[in-house]
DNA sequence: TTTTTTCTGGGGGTTATCCCCTATATTGCT
DNA sequence: AGCAATATAGGGGATAACCCCCAGAAAAAA
């Protein structure tokens, strides 16, 4: 960390306090310099493509463009610029979703500053980095996550994806036949048979399985 | 605001990061001093009670004592020192429960870094202060929380609320018949009754309300 | 090309939920 | 005491979801 020139780092974060914080935190340390923030995904990408920084400090969720969809155009085009991704929460279908975007760093928002100082240290040498309070249960086993991950994206067939998404949608049988133009007891077997790849059993199980991982379940399936 | 003692705010949040940049903002603004920070509710209210700060700006969720707990407290003591909440969702069912808490802001976390400003000088001034994202909705008629806490909480009978909430813990009809040691019939009345005073309609029209507001619901019905 | 998987339909059945009734006992309020 | 609301219980019916079976067509993989 004693070259002459410093690191420089891109910030964004569609929370003015937290821009406000991060920019405070990296430019104590001298070695580093903020050469630029925003406020949504798409102004970063920008920024990143213009100026190429050593590091891109993106938030999770903003407008216009989220922070993984920056690093996977990032990593796609083999830019130089290191991803460091910040969340609020710590959900191992994002960190998982995270690395195969070729992010670099995963900070959970609460840590303490000397934890996020240490990470971006971590990645500006080359490494990877992952806020202790998150790697402890990434190598827990099969959390929800992960089940959901590897259930629905791997077991699940195109159109049993489809209908499970519809079904979470609060769609009968009867309006996900007329929705993808075929008969409703087409569509309740795809139920049976998600069911049966979910091990579902009885009266509304299904319904309630996707009420209950609702949100996760229409992040993974964006692409039906 | 010209008054030759600065207005002394403590403020409490569990990111650090948060934390410095409301830090920052506030110790930009020469007639405001922080007198105090803190990362959890305890500590926030211990140092209330010792130095009594003009305002606090507190997070909503913090450990040990969360943000309305020391408002309520601050309240009921009748202490002077001014509460600001922060949040980072605008949940109309929080903001009500805060105004009873005698809060006397509640800023949404993303807000604009002048919109957060001109809330602590309007609190300041004495006055009251919402994030203009949220009072717009507010006054919007009936929204989800408000239904749910009006409707289950003064509409819904003692034995229809142990129903709901047994509902929304994945049991069953005769299940629940079973739990209150009544015929599954009157748990079914209680159903219907329950579906006509929320206006649902249609097959598991319940079933889907509820898992829909699972967490909403139970925090209400504690008490059941 | 052969094989497997997926998608497409259907028959027939069980059950849970919703929905419309009626009716009695109890509780609480005026 | 009388009235309203509530809790209890049931009859009977409609429909949606689940569950088992089967089988042909289309697509994908071997």
């Amino acid at each position: 960390m004693n070259d002459a020139a410093p690191i420089s780092i891109l910030i964004a974060d569609d929370h003015p306090l937290f821009l406000k914080g991060l920019r405070e935190i990296i430019e104590q340390e001298s070695e580093w310099r903020v050469c630029g923030s925003a406020q949504d995904g798409q102004d970063a990408l920008d920024q990143i493509v213009d100026t190429s920084p050593d590091i891109a400090i993106l938030d999770i969720n903003m407008p216009r463009l989220d922070g993984l969809a920056v690093a996977r155009y990032i990593h796609e085009r083999h830019l130089s610029t290191a991803i460091i991704i910040l969340t609020m929460y710590d959900d191992e279908l994002l960190i998982s979703r995270a690395v195969s975007c070729g992010v670099k760093g995963f900070i959970i928002k609460e840590s303490a500053i000397d934890d996020i100082i240490a990470g971006v240290e971590t990645v500006a040498r080359g490494g990877y980095f992952l806020s202790p309070r998150l790697s402890g249960r990434l190598f827990h086993g099969s959390s929800e996550h992960h089940i959901l991950q590897n259930v629905v994206r791997m077991e699940l067939t195109k159109m049993e994806r489809k209908v499970i998404r519809l079904v979470s949608e609060d769609l009968t049988t009867r309006d996900i036949a007329e929705k993808l133009f075929i008969s409703p007891k087409t569509v309740e077997n795809h139920r049976s048979n998600i069911c049966k790849k979910l091990k579902l059993h009885g009266k509304n199980a299904l319904l309630r399985y996707v009420l209950e991982h609702k949100e996760t379940l229409q992040r993974i399936l964006q692409e039906c």
